[in-house]
DNA sequence: TATTGGTTGTGATATTTTTCACAGCGCTAT
DNA sequence: ATAGCGCTGTGAAAAATATCACAACCAATA
């Protein structure tokens, strides 16, 4: 497994996607700068990321598409399409589930998993979901590695410990809670409220800094 | 306006979260090393980031958790609670709703709108919901400053052009797709697609150290 | 064939962020 | 008193990340 910056992953991440759209569009090169201009990025960043993964372009007509989407499949990827599991199967559990059958990545959620009895052992949105009691024996038969959680606060720390016992290597987690795992568990914290407060900060900022400018004008 | 850094904005949202918890459980002091240890940070990182925000404790007693609540609080927020709105009532707007009616933040969702008329001008779990033409003049009448925007993937350049037209200036962008608005915008993506991704090959990794740390024993 | 123009890949440099490490402080205990 | 302890605040060093800037390249054109 390569060492890579975290920052630099989310970005190749992003190239990705803003490729697959491009090539939909029939465009079979691409320049750094252009890349960058699509991915809120810089050229020299772009550059960077793609030595990073040792892929090379030509100085004429730039990357070819296709093969750097191969490329950075092949980095970002497992070889093998991933199976992961939904617990929560509320509001945000729906949402995921939907957002996800769009899509046709090498990602798919194999079945959700609710303590609500009302909702369980049927189809939510095309996906299967089951009674949370059968989750771990679930991850260990179908050795599932990926969890997205979406309960709500108070159940997370708990499904999380169950999460982890069973094998989980990764919880993509959209709890507003810190869980506390052994470090064999990668955690992604999602958390909305933050996300919020975050964007209110620069939504301020980004006004008062308007604000100051027509002062000047 | 405070320059601060994005990731220590970050850690202050965070660690007022902490606190509010920690507080509520009846502490009332904290020593930076806790506030690391439940944020996931570290205790040199806890007292840097509170030195940018001008705060200090004492030497014998720790952080007084009280206090510090409030510098947080007057260093994230907005003197006035702030209004958003929400736009897209699917699954994710009725989940961003839910959540965020359970919390007693300084953030409201003051409305919500779909361009779905079988949804709009009723009730969305307790949240007004109109239809998307009224958008544009309930920012204007409400100086509504930011937005979450929750719709499908198609939609979201246009509904984010018509935010930005009516003078919002952050949005949460959860619709997997990069905005491009003016820089007076901020605009924070929080797409799903992208941190399922991050976590896979995270966990993936994680795994893969696991197994070679079994490999020497 | 030579020149031009626009790009890549990458050392070198600059900037940002984190960590180290310790002086100085105030309480406690002797 | 005063010695000792464990903490904070912060300069200074280190590490991580981003940017600069340019040699090398190659197709197109003269």
């Amino acid at each position: 497994m390569p060492i890579i910056a975290v920052k630099t992953l989310e970005r190749l991440i992003l190239y990705r996607r803003q490729l697959l759209a491009l090539f939909s569009e029939g465009k079979r090169f691409v320049f750094s700068h252009d890349l960058a201009a699509i991915s809120g990025s810089t050229s020299a960043k772009v550059r960077r990321d793609l030595m990073e993964i040792g892929y090379s372009g030509s100085t004429v007509r730039g990357y070819e598409i296709k093969s750097l989407i191969r490329s950075l499949g092949d980095f970002i990827d497992a070889s093998k399409p991933l199976s992961v599991i939904l617990v929560g199967a509320g509001d945000l559990g729906k949402a995921i589930i939907s957002y996800f059958l769009e899509r046709r990545e090498k990602l798919v959620i194999a079945a959700a998993f609710d303590p609500d009895a009302g909702k369980t052992d049927g189809l939510i949105r095309g996906c299967p979901c089951f009674h949370t009691d059968r989750m771990q024996s679930f991850i260990r038969e179908n050795d599932i590695q990926v969890a997205i959680l979406a309960v709500p606060a108070g159940e997370a720390r708990a499904a999380a410990a169950a999460l982890a016992e069973a094998g989980i290597t990764g919880i993509l987690n959209y709890a507003p809670v810190r869980l506390e795992l052994p470090d064999t568990v990668y955690v992604e914290n999602r958390d909305m409220c933050m996300a919020l407060e975050k964007t209110a900060f620069y939504a301020r900022a980004s006004r008062e800094r308007v604000t100051m400018r027509e002062g000047f004008s």
